[in-house]
DNA sequence: ATCAATGCGACAAACTTGGACGTTTTCATA
DNA sequence: TATGAAAACGTCCAAGTTTGTCGCATTGAT
């Protein structure tokens, strides 16, 4: 019994295949862990664990102290297994990510997705995908495309704190090398930013990721410039969304239509949210949100279907903006569209 | 080392706590997988194995073929371990999807984040998290909350092809017990909607899970009407976002301002699109798209950044739009906004 | 009440494990 | 090129573990 645990230990110890432990290794840390044995032992237990099919581990060869890994591209074993509903909930979110992560961030989950496949087929419920459908409501648009080594790069100088050389091709420039010295990523638009300063300077700039040729790890550390904080720094604005520059809670109150009275009710803006009836067919809805860029996209879409009565500069920037659109489509269309009205 | 495997084998028989296994059936699919065993050992086995804290297994003590579960709320063990990118891909998974999915939908995941969480902790490299953003394009609303005995017992009526009993209070009305013969799960607006017959009713529902108060699996087979394919159901319009109830491609000309044309050089509305000069300040985009709701929302939301120049329908569908919101905004706004231009 | 199925303790035979020791191989250093 | 340290690997054997068998107790169905 005490060595099926010890069995287990030393298959945790494993790492997956670009990795790799030597065996003087692993008996340093199973004597770590009070394991009183032999290296002979370890030896002989390694050579039992790779005979096995279920452990697709191996060593390499030629060298002299043996070095163990996981042979990969197989999905993870785990225990315990994999339950259906486990299964079901990560096929959904499979498709829930596939239009918001780019395929070389999502790769490094498919062995789970393939886990699920399998527990999925073994039960005789592959036909669940067929029963499952994701209607999006936004507007699905091509995500830009990440050469995977440079994400494993960037990966890792921020996990290592490590400053890296790259390629970079801003808009309309040509390539140059930098040296980026990584401060955070952000995903935005179904495109990945790299917050980062470049060489010693000490502007924050932000690079995106699918302009990034190549890129080579350094070893030189990540200086980060005083007081700098991801969150403060998208909260500030950098990212072009909050309006004005900052964070506001203001109290809306919007003139709705039954579709989207509807809506609401179901899933609401706020957790105080009110709705109250203004006629038949409009309804009064008061809440408290955070006044964004995206609050106002949210509005816009639905046209008019919404009516901004307050706060009072809210309204104005909408009427302002239909006057705009009315101008942008009326001028020029007046003369074919008899059901126009004139204002 | 047999012993080994036999141990391997049976620990993945195990189902998770709320299932159980009895100690016959463990010795039967053992057997049926050439492990030629007898009862006694199987008995002494388990025994072994749920005295190791590794493995949390237990069984129901005064049941006489007594039945074996893992104890639960315990993240899963696997093989080979998690890597630490595969743990930062999860907690970037569960970033994306946390206001995509019900809380009773992605708590069935947690076992996997939790162990990514370990697993970041364990490499000092928990401050990871503070390096990644994510910036949403759309307004978050709060998801509907399902009931989570409902949400299972749909899962396995799915899964099981069985009908269930439950009581759903439509908008409106009063609760009541139906008899649901599920055909499949929609995901939309932040809710989920079942796709269902009631009773033996033959025309097809939509139900919103978070409707339902309760629900108990029954035993009878569901009933696919004829030709029924969920993904047809919603192609269809079904869910009322195709424009006039069927999806039809077609070839956009839209006038747009900088900020877009960047942004859709990123990220493209579809792969053979142009991008051309109009003037300084406005550049012509075509494209060809699906024409959905969503992709008239995405136009609205940009407001005057975007002119509808063709497909001609559309433009003055847009025509129609501008109209309605200016008339909406400025009857009742042109004697207090002094900004605003006579039209 | 009876029977079949299961759990559990005990025991001995069969098997596995792991340390000891020796030989071979490889690589780094003198 | 010689030398030595470290690792791999083969083999032996005693200690320890595993497993089938049997007997008895308990439980639940007929």
């Amino acid at each position: 019994m005490e060595s099926l645990l010890r069995y287990f230990d030393m298959l945790c110890l494993i790492p997956k295949a670009p990795n790799s432990i030597s065996t003087p290794e692993i008996l340093e840390k199973l004597q770590n862990m009070d394991y009183a044995v032999d290296l002979r032992t370890v030896q002989r237990d390694l050579v039992k664990l790779s005979a096995s099919p279920l452990f697709p581990i191996a060593n390499t060869e030629n060298t002299k102290p043996l070095r163990w890994f996981w042979i990969d591209n197989s999905s993870p074993m785990q225990l315990p297994m994999i339950s259906t509903d486990e299964a079901l909930t990560f096929k959904l979110a499979e498709m829930f990510l596939e239009p918001l992560l780019p395929p070389s961030v999502r790769a490094r989950l498919t062995g789970y997705f393939d886990l699920a496949d399998k527990r999925l087929k073994e039960s005789k419920f592959e036909h669940w995908i067929e029963k499952v459908g994701i209607v999006p409501n936004n507007l699905p648009l091509l995500p830009a495309e990440i050469e995977p080594s440079v994400l494993a790069v960037v990966y890792e100088a921020l996990l290592k704190n490590l400053r890296f050389k790259a390629t970079y091709q801003a808009v309309n420039k040509s390539p140059k090398i930098y040296e980026i010295n990584p401060l955070g990523l952000v995903f935005r638009h179904n495109s990945i930013y790299l917050v980062a300063t470049i060489f010693d300077y000490t502007d924050v700039k932000q690079l995106a990721l699918h302009r990034f040729k190549e890129a080579e790890l350094s070893d030189r550390i990540v200086l980060v410039p005083a007081d700098f904080a991801l969150e403060d720094y998208i909260a500030q604005g950098s990212f072009s969304y909050p309006v004005d520059n900052h964070l506001k809670d203001i109290t809306l109150k919007l003139k709705v239509n039954g579709f989207l009275k509807q809506m609401l009710l179901e899933t609401p803006l706020c957790e105080k949210q009110k709705i109250s009836d203004i006629d038949d067919e409009h309804y009064l809805l008061e809440a408290t949100v955070t006044n964004t860029e995206q609050l106002h996209w949210w509005i816009r879409s639905f046209g008019s279907g919404i009516e901004v009565l307050e706060p009072l500069e809210l309204r104005e920037a909408f009427v302002l903006e239909a006057e705009a659109l009315s101008e942008m489509y009326c001028k020029s269309d007046n003369h074919l569209n008899s059901k126009s009205t004139f204002l």
